[in-house]
DNA sequence: CCTATGTCAGTCGGACTGATATGT
DNA sequence: CACATATCAGTCGGACTGACATAG
């Protein structure tokens, strides 16, 4: 079971890499940046702790993401140390390209599955994340 | 979806490293090892297919298992470049013990689910590997 | 003082591409 | 010559730990 996951991770990621390679985006970008869509206005760390990676790790993607001009960081008025990181035109106009480029290489995955197994199937993979106290219930 | 594959994969590799560890074992040299068992005498690049990696990464991954002493490789006496890789005593110790270890691992992961789930789950991540095209029918 | 945040620097596992030598 | 195999060297994305400064 663990291997058989690993290979599913490993052919998606290559996939999604190849597919968000023409607009110049890792996996890890594309990540953050649904994320920062999803709750405009957090800061690195709040970032970090949504997605279960280190404050340090997260930094070196959204720094990249500011560097393509794809998100702001601007300070927290009411707290001198905080940035808070929102998405610009630009990255929300290529956060939706991402978007169809992801759901091409999930339909593909999915073929073989009709609907209410697709909902299925994404349940028990909750309940797996779950099990291993990895949930989605944080921050 | 992939999200939650992604986190999936990533906690699941977390916990199996974390119980390798011990063992000095990293997930990769643990997998590899699981492969020669089930079909002694394999040449690097028949390894490497079966992984669906490269044979570049696959020969590191031997090699730390020749290191340390879990495999031996001999040269096919009807094929002077081939070398045929093969579990050693220790080897095959050290593999049942990462079994145990991987199977709590999994046991955790699965705890919500009962058995007619589980088998139906891998039926399904089968199913969206064979759609990204890595499918389990290779050498 | 303690905690949270931002951030630099280094490291690591695991995969990749490129190049090269050699055996069938 | 074409092809497969072994293998060295370098690179890359993505995550980690350690260390440190600063804000509340």
């Amino acid at each position: 079971m663990s291997y058989v996951i690993g290979r599913l991770d490993r052919a998606l990621r290559r996939r999604l890499s190849d597919a968000l390679e023409p607009l110049g985006l890792t996996i890890a970008q594309y990540t953050a940046l649904s994320i920062v869509r999803s709750a405009d206005g957090l800061s690195n760390a709040q970032l970090a702790r949504r997605t279960l990676i280190t404050p340090q790790s997260m930094i070196k993607v959204i720094a990249g993401l500011e560097d393509k001009g794809l998100v702001t960081r601007a300070p927290d008025p009411d707290h001198g140390r905080v940035l808070r990181t929102a998405l610009t035109a630009r990255g929300t106009e290529v956060l939706e390209r991402c978007d169809a480029l992801e759901e091409q290489v999930e339909e593909a995955m999915l073929a073989e599955l009709a609907d209410p197994q697709r909902s299925r199937l994404l349940d028990d993979l909750k309940a797996c994340v779950r099990g291993l106290g990895a949930g989605f219930g944080g921050e």
